[in-house]
DNA sequence: AACTAAACGGAGGGAGTTCCTTCGCTTGTT
DNA sequence: AACAAGCGAAGGAACTCCCTCCGTTTAGTT
């Protein structure tokens, strides 16, 4: 992913992907404060080459965040070209992914703690954030356009849609756990269907702008 | 609650709720392994308080379970009361109330290791959770046979949901967290909601059964 | 108002985690 | 085959959490 990858030696960099997949996994569940040990253990590696590849807790952090932006953007040049003319079916589909894939794309918009590093980035984070949001709003317009998304819908709505689905719940199986989420999600996207719906229910409401998100994140100390 | 309960001093009485009271969003937030230490603290008393009602663990999640079905029984009777010939307002007005309350139903149906206090307390716990789900049964046919349910929704459908909204995201406030739930409650409703989703696009799946996620859970050592 | 039993909170020892470095061995690359 | 790069395990320091002990405070009673 970055340049400095090509470096390292073959072993380095699988170990490296295996630590970025785990941490999001881990992540996911437990938050950005679980034990790094544990993301060592679980990917297979000793915590040393956690520690040589990633100094910090932040450094890990936000690469695994940089990873599921662009995971979330590869996802959405999928979806869109095997629907090139379906925005809805493109969206049903990309969240369908990203569910199984568990991503957490919002979580570098959530995560407080994450903004200091967002500037000593220079901002890039953010702006790779607001671009793919972009796209998303884009694609979320075009469904709407189409009839079949509810209107008042925005990119916010159903990226935390994903991201409560996804979490999984604490203190049973994986197994259960991505049935729970099956079945949650296929309500969800019934949630997001328009069909009939926008005529007989409009959502009545003030909808979340990102602007107020980025706001309470930053009042929040 | 508990007839030993009456027994008690005044401020012991006080300080004993406040605990089941913060418990429950504790456990909701970080799983019930969460440090007694917080919920002593966030409730405003003593470690030794906590200690002194409730000698272990198990015996305070115990607690928080029977106080959850009970209290989610009573907002149950008091929606039917408020809308008596309308079983999708009472539902949605139940939900609404419950996700306000940060009540996790299920906890107790579907956090492991319970299984041990279940089997202790004679059965109890999990005896009245069955009868709640009974009557929230009842409920959820009621709304279909209005035709304002969407078929094949099962009250497992309905809690999960409830419980997988409920819980807050890490790291970010209370208030965002409040914002965002809501949103995404009114959402879950439209998902539940039949108007005209039901003729358009039915649930197509094998719902989950109560017995399957009992066996899903024991099997799990 | 005074008394007493019940309840309270905080300090602190001990057990267990987690962090993060050091170091001798292994492996990919040329 | 040689060597640089990478690896995992062990372990000390710091921290967290559990749970008890004990001196102080408070609710309820006479």
């Amino acid at each position: 992913m970055t340049e400095s990858t090509t470096r390292l030696r073959a072993d380095a960099r699988r170990n490296r992907e295996l630590i970025i997949i785990t941490a999001r996994e881990v992540f996911l569940e437990q938050g950005i404060l679980a034990p790094l040990e544990e993301i060592a253990r679980r990917a297979g590696v000793g915590i040393a080459t956690l520690y040589r590849r990633f100094p910090d807790r932040p450094t890990l952090i936000r690469q695994v965040a940089l990873d599921n932006l662009a995971l979330v953007g590869e996802e959405l040049d999928r979806a869109i070209a095997e629907h090139p003319d379906d925005a809805w079916s493109a969206l049903a589909h990309l969240l369908r992914r990203l569910v199984r894939l568990r991503i957490t794309a919002v979580m570098p918009m959530l995560v407080p703690g994450l903004e200091d590093d967002i500037r000593a980035d220079g901002g890039t984070l953010k702006a790779r954030r607001n671009q793919l949001y972009d796209r998303l709003e884009r694609l979320t317009r075009a469904a709407q356009q189409e009839g079949r998304l509810r209107q008042g819908l925005t990119p916010i709505d159903i990226w935390l849609g994903v991201v409560k689905l996804s979490r999984p719940l604490p203190g049973i199986g994986a197994d259960l756990n991505e049935l729970i989420t099956d079945q949650q999600l296929e309500l969800f996207l019934g949630s997001l269907h328009a069909v009939a719906l926008d005529a007989a229910e409009p959502l009545r409401r003030r909808p979340l702008t990102l602007d107020e998100l980025d706001r309470h994140l930053k009042r929040r100390e």
